[in-house]
DNA sequence: GCGAAAATAT
DNA sequence: AATATTTTCG
């Protein structure tokens, strides 16, 4: 088995230029996952402080005008305090926060605002509520709905905030996932000012999102036990960590293991796409596998990248095209991990159908497998044009594994074609 | 009371 | 247009 990687700062004509540095689009998307660090990631991170406060998505002077009704506030609560509250007050405690919240969002102000608009909206409807002309579909309006009238003034949104959110998460993992039902959690919130509604709501689509990512990791962890079977089956004894060394050619496919280059660049649909998901996955996912309270040191899941700097920093742009790991371009170099060709066939990189795949992101394009024609060329007498074509694949691809058992004499002529490119036969081993 | 899905708001 | 939240309904 050999492997051959360009030589870093060597003098090959073609590659410097491409090895030596960015493309503007490489700057650019740099500057990018920065921005997206500093305007998401700090507001999702610092879930513990500040930005907490839920507050109701009214108007404030419409909220306090309600909450005024039939509820004597302490004095002390004032339109001026609430608005402050909501910006989030500075080393307050959660508890204080919280008793803030409730006090703000007058809860049982709230209560009976709402009755009343109910029943005001009985009396006279506010909003005509367009009478879903074919939306029922599979939904049989019972005569009870019908005559119940169907005009009834929204209630204030509930903002959940990381805050609120937290202590929802709280709660239902303090019940169980199976237990946690609305009733229960709002008892367990202890948040009067939300309804049971609004818990189930929240509920319903915190399962959906954590159906959906653990979906994605199944996904991944399947991926990664692929790979490491056919590491394996190559001899690789090494454990090789999914994040730090990715196995040459092939990327994890999920952004819950690492973002690919196509979530990176092309939208695959919201959750997958690192601008929109950043931020969302963290408020979801923060407390999806929270360390054991039982067994705290059981062994955690490999961190997931927290944003796209995390993949600039520990990969880079190898030549041409492609993404490979730093660590495979710095200090002594490492044994790329075998790929036997028929094991790249039986399983061959996800693929995002109307996407191109991501030439890191699909099995290693073979200088010899898949060019039979090149593969017999070598094999007898290899022309100029066929070590040229491998030697624009292993360019292209920064470290190629070569199948197995190619051990031709004109491996050897293709080999110092090679090296006068300036790539590097690497060593069988490392460590 | 619960959960799924429709309706509505942003 | 997409996502978040509420409301409806079985």
């Amino acid at each position: 088995m050999l492997a051959v990687e360009p030589l870093r700062g060597s003098s090959g004509e073609d590659r410097d230029g491409a090895m030596g540095s960015f493309s503007v689009a490489d700057v650019d998307f740099a500057d990018e996952a920065l921005l997206e660090d500093i305007s998401f990631g700090d507001l999702f991170l610092g879930i513990d402080h500040g930005d907490v406060l839920p507050d109701l998505e009214l108007d404030p002077a419409e909220i306090f005008a309600e909450f005024s009704v039939g509820e004597e506030h302490s004095g002390s609560t004032t339109a001026g305090e609430a608005a402050e509250g909501m910006l989030g007050v500075d080393g307050a405690s959660q508890d204080v926060v919280a008793a803030a919240l409730e006090e703000h969002n007058g809860c049982r102000g709230e209560e009976v605002v709402s009755a009343m608009t109910r029943e005001e909206s009985m009396v006279m409807p506010s909003r005509a509520r367009p009478s879903s002309p074919d939306g029922n579909k599979g939904r049989t309006p019972s005569a009870a709905a019908a005559a119940k009238g169907s005009h009834r003034k929204r209630k204030g949104k509930v903002d959940w905030t990381p805050e609120l959110h937290r202590r929802f998460v709280q709660a239902v993992e303090q019940l169980g996932i199976d237990k946690a039902v609305p009733s229960r959690i709002l008892e367990l919130m202890g948040i009067d000012c939300l309804t049971r509604h609004n818990i189930a709501s929240h509920l319903q689509k915190y399962r959906s999102h954590r159906k959906h990512l653990l979906a994605r990791e199944a996904e991944a962890a399947s991926w990664s036990q692929r790979r490491q079977v056919y590491a394996a089956g190559a001899g690789a004894k090494r454990d090789i960590n999914p994040w730090v060394a990715p196995t040459i050619g092939f990327v994890p496919p999920t952004p819950a293991a690492a973002p690919s280059a196509v979530q990176l660049f092309g939208p695959l649909h919201v959750w997958g796409h690192p601008t929109a998901e950043a931020p969302l996955v963290h408020m979801w996912l923060r407390h999806l596998a929270p360390r054991s309270p039982t067994v705290p040191w059981a062994p955690q899941p490999p961190p997931s990248p927290p944003d796209p700097a995390y993949w600039h920093h520990h990969y880079q742009r190898g030549s041409r095209e492609g993404w490979f790991p730093r660590a495979m371009t710095q200090g002594t170099p490492c044994f790329a991990t075998p790929l036997p060709t028929a094991v790249i066939n039986r399983f061959p990189a996800p693929h995002v159908p109307g996407i191109a795949p991501h030439p890191m992101n699909r099995p290693p394009p073979p200088v010899v497998t898949k060019r039979s024609s090149s593969q017999l060329h070598l094999d007898a007498h290899p022309s100029m044009e066929s070590v040229d074509a491998a030697i624009g694949d292993v360019l292209a691809q920064p470290w190629l594994p070569l199948p197995l058992g190619l051990k031709s004499p004109s491996m050897d002529s293709v080999l110092v074609e090679l090296q006068k490119k300036g790539v590097q036969k690497v060593p069988p081993a490392c460590g």
